[in-house]
DNA sequence: ATTATAATTTAGAGTATTATAACAAAGATG
DNA sequence: CATCTTTGTTATAATACTCTAAATTATAAT
């Protein structure tokens, strides 16, 4: 009956790259899950057999209401472990995401609840991502991504992408963590280099990093 | 390379029914590991393969060198954990134990580490057992089960089996924790029970419940 | 020394997860 | 539309852990 680790795993992936509501298809399954594409075909047939997703042979899975649930119930756990390390324990954003991933599957709804209520029902993880509700409520989000904004705007950071650890840290060297009021000073043309203001520094930022954070109460100012 | 988690709860597991220096019985560990005697065979024969233990048939297993520091490292782990789970996150001493038992096969050592630092470093788990070193040191420990204890002396609680939850909180209800000090009052003859006094009050216990309990510091005052 | 009893091991299988190699379907191209 | 390329699926197999039932060994009791 319990789900094992690896079907929790899986459940969360589609749920993840389900985003809108295209079908997920098995490559990019193998890809997030890291492993060969045969074996997500056979993983699908059983989360299928289990009630967990709806799959089409060559078209792909999408997740069931029992299968979002379960998603759901793992992105909790995931990212009030993340707020938790984080908040009581001090470990570095950088370095929560794998230790989340494994804290995940075996922390009881006691501790876990605990665990809430020691950070007081928080409502975002420590990369801004919204953490659902027991019920499977997700806080309403509107971002955009920084790279989207034009010279002058002002915004707030809100989220920052979490897979990649060495990101995560370089952008929190720039001190873009969520809720910090930034500026964009300019946006060059061709390679798009934005130079955003943060406080009283000032900083230089690609495309492929502008892409990964997203802001939100946009104003524009000047101009 | 790694040990996978079963692997790491056999060892645990012998090394805890190892006590002195008998080698450890196939149906001893099929009975705590709960599960066939058959499974336990041949786990022990890769338990032989990775060099964690020596196995002859028939006659049992002891844990080798490198045994014994996997061991040690695991009880750690348990240890740390079921106090951190007490202290910092307020789970009654009677529900740490299954926690630990999975928490341990999970956190990081960096995570460990800061657990370890928040507690100040502790020598004791909140049942009262030593926490081995991260050298695979043990506090030196000396103490006698209650039921050795004759009328009139003092003692102090030291250690409390932490096996059966339903005995713990019993025993969490007679106010019997670790550095609480008692006197006995009586023992009975022919069943053994024993009255014993904490703080205030007194209860009466059997010798089921006066056998998991280890004290130390004992003085016999009066007679 | 022989026999009964209890403990342990071997044989044969099953579930869960993964992989590689060969084949099939879908999509793109000219 | 016929072929090429990409993507996905079927065999088939391996590893890790577990079980039941049958065979074997050790131990205790005549
Ligand atoms: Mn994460
Ligand atoms: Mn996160
Ligand atoms: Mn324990
Ligand atoms: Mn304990």
């Amino acid at each position: 009956m319990e789900p094992t680790q690896t079907v929790e795993d899986y459940v969360r992936a589609i749920y993840q790259l389900q985003e809108g509501a295209e079908d997920v298809s098995t490559s990019a399954l193998a890809e997030v899950m890291k492993v060969a594409p045969a074996t997500v075909t056979s993983m699908l047939k059983k989360l299928d057999q289990l009630g967990y997703a709806v799959y089409t042979p060559y078209q792909g899975v999408s997740l069931t209401e029992s299968g979002r649930r379960l998603a759901l119930n793992i992105v909790r756990r995931h990212r009030l472990v993340e707020l938790y390390l984080v908040q009581a324990l001090e470990i570095p954003w950088d370095r929560v995401h794998e230790e989340a991933h494994r804290w995940e599957h075996v922390i009881s709804d006691e501790v876990l609840a605990k665990m809430d209520e020691v950070l007081g029902h928080p409502e975002r993880d420590p990369h801004g991502a919204p953490i659902p509700g027991e019920n499977g409520s997700l806080p309403a989000t509107s971002t955009v991504r920084l790279s989207a904004l034009r010279s002058g705007q002002r915004a707030v950071v809100a989220e920052v992408a979490d897979n990649v650890p060495e990101m995560l840290r370089y952008i929190g060297n720039l001190g873009l963590y969520p809720d910090v009021a930034i500026e964009i000073i300019a946006v060059a043309p061709f390679d798009g280099l934005v130079t955003v203001r943060v406080g009283e520094r000032q900083h230089i930022i690609g495309q492929r990093i502008a892409r990964s954070i997203f802001v939100k109460d946009i104003i524009s100012t000047e101009e």
